[in-house]
DNA sequence: GTCTATAATACGATAGAC
DNA sequence: GTCTATCGTATTATAGAC
């Protein structure tokens, strides 16, 4: 019997999943509710407000970037660590051209009219983080002056597959634009 | 005297303007209503539904993309048009960081739980289109097998600066992105 | 065609029993 | 910690006077 019931993390899951299905607004607590198997009611014991469930949910998948992140890490070549993160998304592509980036369009919709709150800046770092990491490889393949324009060019690239694959409702869309990047990326040597 | 008079048009253009901040889901009809200075009752006689004004105001937008094709399609280059578009776009990075994109924001918004409804098809033409119209110059500068990869890569890009900018509250990012993708149109000469 | 008043409902949040 | 019942409010939509 654990100290604090999984209800809390129950519901962490559960308003991942929705609130990526359907995005933050229309998304309600009792949607939330029902999908994790808690009363209503019960959700205001672990959450006190609606945003604090959707804070947890941004830290949770920030937690998911950061442990994927750390898988290519193991990679010694920057550039095939970069190659393999984004082959890894590959596994997604269904889930991505039905419902979008997990990350980009939890982004997208809370740094609108949300820009103030403490949840737009943590959704707008889900991408920050990215863009960090990809700058840190571009470093390390040898491009110096330019590894910030690089990564903002990488990142770019494979949010905006992911919106026309999700505008299109087609996963090859990603597909094939994931790999153009990924030649890409090893076509670039040191400067 | 109109014979319909122009509220049915301010309550677009007052829709364009508050769901292009706020997104549609956290858009109340109170707030278009007030926008406009038209009161809240005499919405419903214009739209008997807030989806219809809705579809009023995509109409609207994908309006405004043709109008800005057609400006572009005077010049006789078919990449000097493409580039053409792009710089045009640039006049609203400030927009764009604070917003998003007016396009791309409101077709992931809508292509989201609505993907049945005509509201989430007509929010993906708003992108469809331009992809064709990309798709037709490629073909016109001599790239015929490829034209279709070329428009998704272009697309993708413009559409992920747009996002990044908004995300990371810098219209830098989307000024200097653009000027890059428009010296990657230069060099795409007839393969 | 225009506007006020209000109905109907959905949702975030709380009270309080267990 | 858990759950039921419910409050208060916001929002879509309608009724009906002018």
């Amino acid at each position: 019997m654990p100290r604090q019931s999984d209800k809390r993390q129950r519901l962490i899951e559960a308003g991942k999943e929705v609130i990526y299905r359907q995005g933050y607004s229309r998304t309600t607590l009792a949607n939330i509710a029902e999908t994790a198997g808690v009363p209503l009611g019960n959700v205001y014991y672990h959450f006190k407000t609606k945003e604090l469930l959707a804070r947890a949910v941004i830290q949770s998948r920030m937690d998911d970037l950061r442990r994927r992140v750390e898988l290519s890490d193991a990679n010694p070549d920057p550039g095939e660590r970069l190659v393999e993160f984004i082959m890894f998304s590959l596994d997604r592509s269904k889930q991505v051209a039905a419902h979008g980036c997990p990350y980009g369009s939890l982004a997208q919709e809370l740094d609108k009219a949300e820009k103030e709150t403490p949840l737009g800046r943590s959704a707008a770092e889900l991408l920050q983080i990215q863009l960090d990491w990809m700058t840190e490889q571009f470093h390390a393949m040898g491009r110096e002056s330019d590894a910030e324009q690089l990564a903002a060019d990488l990142l770019a690239r494979l949010q905006g597959y992911c919106l026309l694959a999700n505008s299109l409702d087609d996963p090859a869309v990603m597909e094939h634009g994931f790999h153009r990047v990924a030649a890409w990326i090893r076509s670039q040597s040191p400067r």
